[in-house]
DNA sequence: AGTTACAGTTTACATTTGTAATCGGTCGGT
DNA sequence: ACCGACCGATTACAAATGTAAACTGTAACT
């Protein structure tokens, strides 16, 4: 395994690997004519963050003629993975759970997902824990911790 | 309703913030002998931390002889749900979904939880679109945006 | 009363990120 | 053959973040 390193991309960065993760590939005018109508940053300004997304080897460029061609050097979804899994990581453990129902009661997902997410759930539950503990303490944050 | 901000926590601050959540208060005495076990972080480093804490509003002072006792202002699902769901609406919305199991897939609840977060969905179920549609791009990307 | 030890504050500095202007090369058109 | 439009690269600069030393005041112990 050479690149490990799992790059990690940035709040602005993030805007233009989802123009490119949905095109799966294309040039740098149409990013920024997608870019600029969404919020209204300066040509420049998305140069710069195609450009940082290449050295971070987010981004695979082609050359096509004078121009480059970018395609996703990570997969969206691998992303999405990560950027999540990285979030709750460093929350509790305990109260992860409350946390994720939350986001879920927030997150609208069509029935097919929801269904989904059901059938994670039924297959996770007869090998769930009957309780995990906090994790906030290097000890163990015995009875110090509560709800 | 006066300070609707909604302060940031970064990735440093948060340890902090989970210490003084799960003690309710403490002093940073507590903080940085705790925190000086978990990393390997200088007193000084803690202290930062501490003080841009209380600068953003995050933890609340409370003068006790020559020291401080440290309490949370915001309360810890809060900043829980909060940074999920930031992180959660900066992705495609077509995808949440998808990225949400393999975040249930990874992580570990108790069995409770999972119970709970079944309720949730299954409440959720009927009134579930049928499909959520890719918003990755300015118009709404139909055809080229395929799972 | 003097000194120590520690709490909180100030200052420091490199890196990352957001935001952007400018430069340098080249493809296409006149 | 030349000029302009445009692409990608270089440079810029402030704010946030990670990491930490230095400074200041004062409470506690001798």
């Amino acid at each position: 395994m050479a690149t490990a390193v799992a790059v990690t991309i940035s709040d602005a960065e993030w805007r233009v690997m989802r123009i490119v993760w949905t095109l799966k590939q294309t040039d740098s005018r149409t990013i920024i004519n997608l870019l600029a109508q969404q919020h209204d940053w300066k040509p420049a300004t998305i140069k710069t963050l195609i450009g940082r997304l290449v050295k971070k080897g987010a981004l695979d460029t082609t050359k096509k003629g004078r121009q480059f061609i970018y395609t996703p050097l990570i997969p969206e979804q691998n992303a999405m993975d990560t950027a999540l899994t990285n979030e709750l990581d460093q929350m509790c453990a305990m109260h992860r759970g409350t946390a994720i129902a939350h986001v879920l009661e927030q997150t609208e997902m069509s029935k097919a997902d929801v269904q989904n997410l059901i059938d994670v759930l039924a297959k996770k539950l007869p090998t769930a824990p009957d309780a995990v503990h906090c994790d906030c303490l290097p000890d163990g944050c015995e009875g110090s911790c509560e709800s």
